[in-house]
RNA sequence: GGAGGGAUGGGAGAGUGGUUUAAUCCAGCGGUCUUGAAAACCGCCGUACCGCAAGGUACCGUGAGUUCGAAUCUCACUCCCUCUGCCA
């Protein structure tokens, strides 16, 4: 969520930005947006001063000593008064709070002003390309299309289970799934400092609004019947643990590392990668978040790509790192580095890690905040990043390390956590 | 699931309708003293909002209510603890 109290300092600075980030209406959104908040001050101080007077006449009504004099009347009708000009002002400014809110958590978050402004993803920016594109001397198979010859994925008796978009993976498939989580936690926690947890993976509705998936995305959200979420990525759980907090800055930087299942409704991807375990509503993903001071955030930004790229590197796939245009970012996102995999039955790089500066949107959502070396009270800079989504790094294994015999090599890091060299 | 108890500022803990706009202790910060430190003593020490400021307002788990006035009374909800049942 922006700060209202920048928006109204610096109107002109936000209507340019907002309107950057492709947002309808975004001039008259915000034009509303401070006449609304300074229609509420203006109510504040009338409430402030009418509280202020019924306080003063309450505590001389105390003090009274004859409870039946004319005074004492005249007091009382005098305070009722004003208790019923007290209610009507609470009544338009809680009109007026709401309607703000209802602004406030529909704006995204502000771009750096590194971030290219373009309309969709065809405005990334290419940053580098890692990594040889293996030449095949067959015709590489999709992974779907591995994964049933070597009866390892069943997508039928998924779909009987749960319906479109599961998948089962069986005996070696299965054991890999398992290996990429142990291997990239190891690397994550032994390699790049990072602390792992085990977190919740249904959260309430309070966390959804804290990292900014509610009110605006609900119907991408899986939700139990006791109000709760299936969580759409560990970047909820990992970053709502600082909400409501102020964090001592000796603790700073906290840096997370969780393996968690990720639910996704996938509502408006009809038609969009149906086939195989692309887009799925049920997968595994390593996130990795940090929260830092905000002067540190594009530093650490860096930092969570490389830790990121890492993974990969070892992997020995082929990627290439998409700097993200203002209309491509998500909502809560200032920056976005995206890392796309080579997958060869596609002649595609695809997303398989998302890194993102949020700034202070998450914190000023979930008031989180650190306390100064003097002392003050100030928010939080949250980050996140995947380190890797598991399913499509499955994908891209398959597929890159795909034989044409059928078989598919381990990579050489995998190796120990599979026991074995090749899978066929 | 059943029965009972509880939720107060970083921590401990008083306060059950009007000098409590929350006592006291511990921790923390600043100072005096000291060669330095400790001890002792003095001062400061929750959060948010409004205001140029002086100052004001709100917050005692959350939400509603009673009252001229609520941390204190009423109702609902959430969470925690003890006992108990069932169960991974």
């Amino acid at each position: 969520m922006l700060i209202l109290k920048d928006i109204r300092k610096n109107l002109d600075f936000f209507k340019k930005k907002i309107k950057s980030r492709y947002v309808n209406n975004s001039d008259s959104l915000l034009d509303s947006l401070i006449s609304n908040d300074e229609s509420l001050r203006k109510n504040l101080e009338l409430q402030q001063n009418l509280q202020n007077k019924r306080n003063s006449i309450s505590k001389a009504l105390g003090a009274h000593k004859d409870k039946g004099s004319d005074d004492f009347k005249k007091l009382s009708t005098e305070v009722t008064e004003v208790k019923n000009e007290i209610n009507k002002i609470e009544t338009s400014i809680s009109n007026l709070k709401k309607k703000i809110d209802e602004t406030l958590y529909t704006l995204p978050n502000i771009p750096l002003e590194d971030v290219p402004v373009a309309e969709d993803e065809k405005g990334n920016v290419e940053l580098k390309k890692v990594g040889q594109i293996k030449k095949f001397d067959f015709k590489p198979l999709s992974h779907d299309e591995i994964g049933e010859r070597l009866d390892l994925i069943d997508f039928e008796t998924a779909t009987e289970l749960s319906g479109s978009r599961f998948s089962i993976l069986k005996k070696d498939l299965a054991k890999l799934e398992r290996a990429l989580v142990n291997f990239m936690l190891d690397i994550h926690t032994e390699e790049n400092g990072y602390d792992e947890y085990n977190v919740p993976i249904l959260v309430n509705t309070k966390a959804m609004y804290g990292t900014g998936q509610l009110p605006k995305f609900r119907d991408d959200q899986f939700q139990t019947n006791n109000d709760l979420w299936l969580i759409p990525t560990g970047e909820v759980p990992l970053t709502n643990m600082v909400a409501n907090k102020i964090t001592k800055y000796e603790k700073l930087p906290l840096r997370y590392v969780a393996a968690t299942p990720c639910f996704r409704l996938e509502a408006g991807s009809a038609g969009k990668d149906t086939k195989g375990m692309m887009r799925q509503h049920q997968f595994s993903k390593v996130e990795l978040v940090s929260i830092v001071q905000p002067e540190f955030r594009e530093k650490e930004l860096e930092k969570l790509l490389k830790s990121a790229e890492r993974i990969l590197e070892l992997l020995k796939l082929p990627y290439r790192v998409m700097l993200l245009s203002t209309g491509d970012m998500g909502f809560s996102a200032e920056k976005t580095y995206d890392i796309e995999v080579w997958i060869p039955s596609q002649e595609k790089y695809r997303e398989i890690s998302s890194c993102s500066s949020c700034s202070t949107f998450q914190s000023n959502r979930m008031k989180a905040r650190y306390k100064t070396v003097d002392n003050k009270n100030e928010l939080l800079a949250t980050l996140n990043g995947s380190g890797l989504a598991i399913g499509r790094t499955i994908i891209a294994i398959l597929e890159n390390y795909q034989n044409k015999d059928g078989s598919i090599e381990i990579p050489l890091v995998l190796q120990k956590y599979m026991s074995k060299k090749s899978i066929s």
